[in-house]
DNA sequence: TTGACTGCAAATCATTTGCACTACG
DNA sequence: CGTAGTGCAAATGATTTGCAGTCAA
C-alpha cells in the first residue's frame, strides 16, 4: 500500500518522504473522516513524534494540489480534508450537522442539469461546483427528542 | 431611507449609532458587491475617518445575526457580505470567477426537490444550503481569446 | 552529493477581546 | 444619567515563512 503512496508522489516529481507517508496513511486509516490540519498533525504525532505543524500543513496542501486530497470549507471557515477518491466522476456533496458537526456525504448528480442550464442563461463557463447542507442528523434529532420528553 | 437602518436595529432593541449607519451606507450604495470585513473597513472610513476596524467587525457581525446580511465563505476560506434582500423566499447562489474573482448571482430553486429527496433518504433535516458555482466569467473567457489570438 | 524537505521559531493575517471612554435613548 | 457601543492596542488562532540542518534520490 506504501507502495502507491510512493509513486503518487514520485509520479509527479515530489521526494517520498517519512513525514508525507505518515500524512498519507493518517487519511488511509481514516477514510470518510474530514479533518483539520490541527487534527491531522495529531494523529501523525502518534505515529511520528518529531513531526512538525509546519511540515503537515505543508504535506497537506501538496497532497491536495496533486489530487490525494480534497479541500472543505464550511461555514464557519474552518478547512478540512478529505481523502480524494480515484473515480472523479462519483461527485459528493456533504451534510453538516449543526449539532454534533459531524459531516456526512450524499451523492447526487443531478447538479449536472443545472450547471448546463446555467452556462447557456448566464454565460458563464462552470468548472466546479460546491454543495453542503446544513441542518440537523437523524442522531441529533433522535437525542433532542428524547430531552423533550425528559421535561 | 436613514430612517429604514435605524428602525432595523431599534427594533431588535440595538442602538442606531452613527458608525453602524455608515456601515449600512456602505451596504445599501454598493448593492449587489460581496464585500470583505476589511473593505467595508476601507469604504466606512471614506465616510467616518474615525471609525475602527474592531467596530466594522462587531457592526458587520450584528447586522448579519439580525438578517440586514448574509454572510458567505468561499473555497479560499475569506468571508464576504451581501445585504439581504427583503423578500427571503428568492434564494439565489453564487458564481465565482477563478479568474477575476468576480462574484455574480444566479436563482435556481431547483434544490428544494434535492433537499426533499435527501430528507427522505438519509433523514438528515436539512435548514439550509450552500451552493457555489467556480469557473470563468464571459468577460474573462473572452479576454481569454483575445490573448490567445495575440500569439 | 545536493537540492528538496523538515523542524523550529518568528512572522503574518484575519478576527476577537479587555478596557477606559463616549454617546444613544 | 446609565449602559450599550466605540477606539485602540494587545491577544488569539490559524497558517506561512526564513533559515540552518537533514535525508531521499
Amino acid at each position: 500500500m506504501d507502495n502507491t503512496f510512493k509513486e503518487f508522489l514520485q509520479e509527479k516529481g515530489y521526494k517520498f518522504t517519512k513525514q508525507r507517508q505518515v500524512v498519507m496513511e493518517v487519511f488511509a486509516e481514516r477514510e470518510g473522516e474530514h479533518m483539520t490540519t490541527e487534527e491531522v498533525f495529531h494523529y501523525a504525532g502518534k505515529k511520528m513524534p518529531e513531526i512538525g505543524i509546519a511540515t503537515v500543513y505543508r504535506a497537506v496542501s501538496l497532497l491536495e494540489s496533486i489530487g490525494f486530497l480534497t479541500a472543505l470549507t464550511f461555514e464557519d471557515g474552518t478547512t478540512r480534508y478529505e481523502r480524494r477518491l480515484e473515480d472523479e466522476k462519483h461527485k459528493h456533496h456533504h451534510l453538516v450537522c449543526n449539532v454534533c458537526h459531524e459531516i456526512t456525504e450524499v451523492n447526487v448528480d443531478l447538479l449536472d442539469d443545472l450547471e448546463e442550464e446555467i452556462e447557456k442563461t448566464v454565460h458563464f463557463h462552470i468548472t466546479d461546483h460546491n454543495l453542503k447542507f446544513y441542518g440537523i442528523c437523524d442522531k441529533c434529532s433522535r437525542k433532542k427528542e428524547g430531552e423533550a420528553n425528559e421535561v
